[in-house]
DNA sequence: CGTGAAAGGTCTAACTA
DNA sequence: TAGTTAGACCTTTCACG
């Protein structure tokens, strides 16, 4: 069976592995997925190519570095103050995702900080574009370091 | 200087590096932040035991694949729900991420999905466990690939 | 898609500041 | 303690079947 991008069954393995442990030699990828090297190296590169493999990220545990405090904010931003947020957006260091979401020009910015302090003042800054809406995180019962669930219904 | 768990600026430009490619060779990577290749090595091991690199994966574009729609679903799910929905929680598919937020037991899912029908199979399961609010993310504006900008301010 | 040889990376251990 | 060097081994790459 081909799926979108004429992606099958042994290119469905290998993104599996690869978003399990992206520095996995192709060698060992290629016992896994039962391939040669070279054949697995060639799917590789294809799905690279294509962008269905858009990189490869070292994970970083930012608690251990003093990064202890996430949260999300929800901007409701009027149309007038849209255009100027995208492009102050950038310049926000600790923002580290926005979404622009449906309903009524709503913003969600995930945010990681270091100290309340810092968080307080992010909230300031934002106040010219829109009313912010802070909820903080208490905990995450549920990351998903990969996307083999995902991959399995394909 | 010295920072948390005794991460210094080598470790910081080895985390860089591998935040935006985590396949640098080791001794690629050496070369990039003044080191031998053994001695680079020997860092990226500590800081995998230390658990600050928490693992390598491949970044998987879910659109390419099929997945063209991401939410964002606040469950507000009072005192008695909260323990038998996190037990749920894992079956469900979709959700890639849950978050318990701070303001009346609150939970944020971000979910991935392929079909608008697949989000309203997902959000009636989520009614006997509380009462979700859902938005469809229309675009994202900004997705730092990289912690890159945080570790900048170390 | 597999094979094989050349190029280059990795690993371990002994050595050095 | 932390980094370098050296040599054995392994992986990647590419032309060819």
């Amino acid at each position: 069976m081909t799926l979108a991008y004429g992606i099958d069954l042994l290119d469905k393995k290998i993104l599996k592995e690869l978003a399990l442990d992206a520095r996995l030699p192709f060698a060992e990828l290629g016992r896994r997925v039962g391939l040669s090297p070279s054949a697995t190296a060639e799917r590789v590169r294809q799905l690279e190519s294509l962008k269905v493999i858009r990189g490869y990220r070292a994970e970083i545990n930012l608690e251990a570095l003093g990064y202890s405090i996430t949260a999300f904010v929800r901007l409701t931003c009027d149309g007038g103050r849209y255009r100027p947020f995208l492009k102050f957006l950038p310049t926000l260091e600790p923002v580290q995702e926005c979404h622009h979401l449906t309903g009524g020009d709503a913003f969600l910015l995930k945010v990681v900080l270091s100290s309340v302090a810092q968080l307080e003042d992010l909230i300031e800054r934002l106040l010219p574009y829109g009313s912010p809406t802070t909820s903080m995180v208490l905990s995450t019962p549920l990351e998903r370091k990969q996307v083999v669930g995902l991959l399995n219904s394909l």
